[in-house]
DNA sequence: TTAACTGCAAAATATTTGCAAATTA
DNA sequence: TAATTTGCAAATATTTTGCAGTTAA
């Protein structure tokens, strides 16, 4: 079966190798942000004529094209994620290391207001919050928008203060 | 005469060597968001008795201490700037590399909705526009925030898209 | 005096690349 | 078949660290 970043990869004219295919598979499941070291390591499941220098140049690719985007949440390692149809952004406990997703619409507008007060046209945006959980936490009130579950994978190394 | 950082430094019961002394300096005069290179660099013109390691030790002591940010513009190598009194947030144009700094309280009060949402409290926050310039740019209109002027250096390698 | 700091060079970590062989379109 | 892609290992690039000597408090 065809996964979303293969179909992708196919509209842009892309040859799609054995192990081109596996990496997309697997990026197209994943609902974390792995690391080249993660993907080499679930692609290898996957199909072991896979190196991790393949790794490396399909996500540069796939960034290239639009197609994944690179983040960086601490940690020294690059992690990546397929371009969302919506914007989210993200939310990380400093703590655990737990990602959390989140969308805003207001923040989505105020920041198009921003770049268009200073002449720009936003490309794309780098919106994260370093956080703490509260200690008595708020009772659940009105969420306009529901975070997405947290992932598993905590953070190597201690995150940006 | 000393410097807004080496005095924090003192304040916080550091050691003052003559490097610190040098790198505080650097850093307290510094309005752009020098990488360690560009400090090392600018360290070594006043005092040449410092070396690279020096800086990178430094500059993780500080980050430790609060009093130095790290920020990630693309570009591979780690910027840092000085804890600021107010926050403020980075426009980063594409084409040129220039940085842009601007505050605004309305992002302000929204972070600290959602994070509050999710239960969390924020502490800290990474909020980076990349963006292009406007063909047509708009005429100056009412600007709640000037933007300060924007950094010289430029990004070394591609920025994210 | 002594705990903290430094320089140097080596190590560690993450990513990129040259090249010959393999593969897709 | 031709252009692209791959694996491997070596090369790069950035940052960290061990250690012996130096220095601030």
């Amino acid at each position: 079966m065809e996964s979303r970043i293969e179909r992708l990869c196919v509209e842009r004219g892309l040859k799609m190798t054995g192990q081109r295919r596996v990496i997309a598979r697997v990026l197209s499941e994943a609902s974390d942000h792995p690391n080249v070291e993660e993907l080499y390591r679930r692609a290898a499941l996957l199909d072991s004529r896979i190196s991790i220098a393949t790794v490396y140049r399909t996500v540069r690719l796939l960034e290239e094209q639009g197609i994944l985007e690179k983040r960086d949440f601490g940690g020294g390692r690059a992690r990546y994620e397929a371009t969302e149809h919506g914007h989210h952004y993200h939310l990380i406990d400093i703590d655990t290391g737990k990602v959390i997703e989140f969308a805003d619409e207001a923040h989505e507008a105020l920041m198009q207001a921003v770049a268009a007060r200073l002449g720009f046209d936003i490309v794309s945006v780098r919106l994260e919050l370093f956080g703490r959980r509260r200690e008595a936490d708020l009772p659940a009130g009105d969420q306009a928008t529901a975070p997405r579950p947290a992932e598993e994978a905590a953070l190597q190394g201690r995150p940006p203060r």
